[in-house]
DNA sequence: CAAAATAATACGATCGTTCGTACTTGTCAA
DNA sequence: TTGACAAGTACGAACGATCGTATTATTTTG
C-alpha cells in the first residue's frame, strides 16, 4: 500500500521539477519516466493518462506551495509583516525551482487549451488571488491599511510586481531585480496607508 | 523571386497566430503546414530547420510589435500622453493575437531552454525595457516626470503592471481588470511626477 | 529552358497509450 | 504454518500517430 504511493511522490517530485523548466505541456512521459529510472508503462499506470499527470503535478504543486509560500506567512504578524513574508516566500518558491514558477509557466502554457488541466489551473489563480485579498483585508484589520481600498485592486497590483520580478529573474539576469521589486513594493503598500 | 517571399510572409502569418494559441516550442511544422494548407515539405524548405522556423517568427512579430505598438505611440505627444499611447497599444497588441502576446508565452517557454531563439528573445526583451525607459526619459525631458527619477525601476514597474494584465486577461476573465490596470497606470505615473 | 518553389516519400525517434506478464505483497482458508 | 488467491506494482514490447529532417521528384514561374 505505501510503496505505491512513495513511488507516486518520487514521480511527481521529479514531475514538478521538469515542469519548472521545460513547462507543464512539454513534461513528456518517456523523459519522465527516464529521470525517474521506471519504465514508460510502469510510470504510466500511476496515472492513466497525460492530461491526469498533468493535473497532479498541479496539485502537487498546489499542496508545496501552501506549505511553503502561505502558511509560513500567516504565522507572520497581520498587516504589513505579513504581506512582506508573503513576497518574499513567493520569491523563495519562485527562485528554488529551475524554471521559475510553474503556476506562471503554465497559466501563459494553458491560457488557450481548455480542458481539465486548465480548470484546475484556473482555479488555482483564483485561490491565489484570494489569498492576496485577505491579506489585504487582514492588513486593514490590524490598521496598516486604510478602510476604503480595493482589495481587487490590490491583488492585481501585488500580483502584477510578482509576475514582473518572475519574468526579470527568470529571463533577464539583472542584478537588481530584487532591488526594483522591493522598491516597488513600498511603493504599493504607501499607497495603500 | 517575390512568390516565395509571399508564401513565406503567409506561413509566418499562420505561424504567428499558432504561436499565440500553443506556444512556440509547440508550434509544429505539422501543424503549421496543414493550417497553411502546404506540404510538410514545401513549408520546410523555406526554413531550414524549427529552430530558424522559430526564430523568424519572432523576429516577425518583433517587426509587427514595432509598427503597431512602438512606432504609433512615437507620433503621441511625448510625456505622459506617450506612455498611455504605449500602453495603450501593447494592451490591444495582446487583446488582438488569441492567446496574448507572444513574447509574453515565449519567455516563460524558453526561460529554461539555452539555445539561439532564447538569445534571440532575450535580445528582445531587453529592446523592449530599453524603449520603456528611453519613453521614460522623454517624459523627464518634457517636464511630466521630475528629474532624478530611476529609469530601470520605471521600466520594471510598468512592465509588471502589462504582465499582471497579461495574466488576468488570458486566464481569469475578470471584466474590471481594464479599469484595475487604468488606476495602477495612474498611480505608477503619480509616483514619478 | 533554367531556376525557384512545392510536393512525395521516407527516415529514425519519440509521442501517449494498451496489453500481457512477471514479481511482490497481504489475506484468509485449510 | 502452509498454500491458494487477489491486489498492488512494475516491466517489456508493441501500437498508430506524429515529431523534425533529408532526399528525390514534380510542378510552377520567370
Amino acid at each position: 500500500m505505501t510503496k505505491g504511493k512513495d513511488t507516486k511522490h518520487m514521480i511527481l517530485e521529479a514531475g514538478l521539477d521538469m515542469t519548472s523548466k521545460v513547462g507543464l505541456e512539454s513534461v513528456t512521459i518517456g523523459a519522465l519516466a527516464k529521470a525517474t529510472k521506471m519504465s514508460k508503462s510502469g510510470l504510466f499506470a500511476h496515472f492513466q493518462s497525460k492530461e491526469n499527470l498533468q493535473i497532479e503535478i498541479l496539485n502537487y504543486a498546489a499542496h508545496l506551495f501552501s506549505e511553503s509560500v502561505i502558511v509560513p506567512a500567516l504565522m507572520a504578524e497581520a498587516g504589513i509583516p505579513r504581506i512582506k513574508a508573503l513576497v518574499e516566500n513567493w520569491i523563495r518558491w519562485a527562485s528554488e525551482l529551475t524554471g521559475g514558477c510553474i503556476f506562471v509557466s503554465a497559466s501563459t502554457d494553458f491560457s488557450d487549451r481548455p480542458g481539465k488541466v486548465r480548470e484546475v489551473l484556473l482555479q488555482q489563480q483564483n485561490e491565489w488571488i484570494d489569498c492576496l485579498q485577505r491579506i489585504a483585508q487582514s492588513a486593514v484589520r490590524v490598521g496598516d491599511f486604510r478602510e476604503d481600498i480595493d482589495y481587487d485592486q490590490f491583488a492585481f497590483e501585488l500580483y502584477s510586481l510578482l509576475l514582473g520580478f518572475h519574468l526579470y529573474y527568470t529571463m533577464l539576469n539583472e542584478s537588481e531585480t530584487r532591488k526594483h521589486q522591493e522598491t516597488a513594493l513600498d511603493r504599493l503598500m504607501d499607497n495603500y496607508k
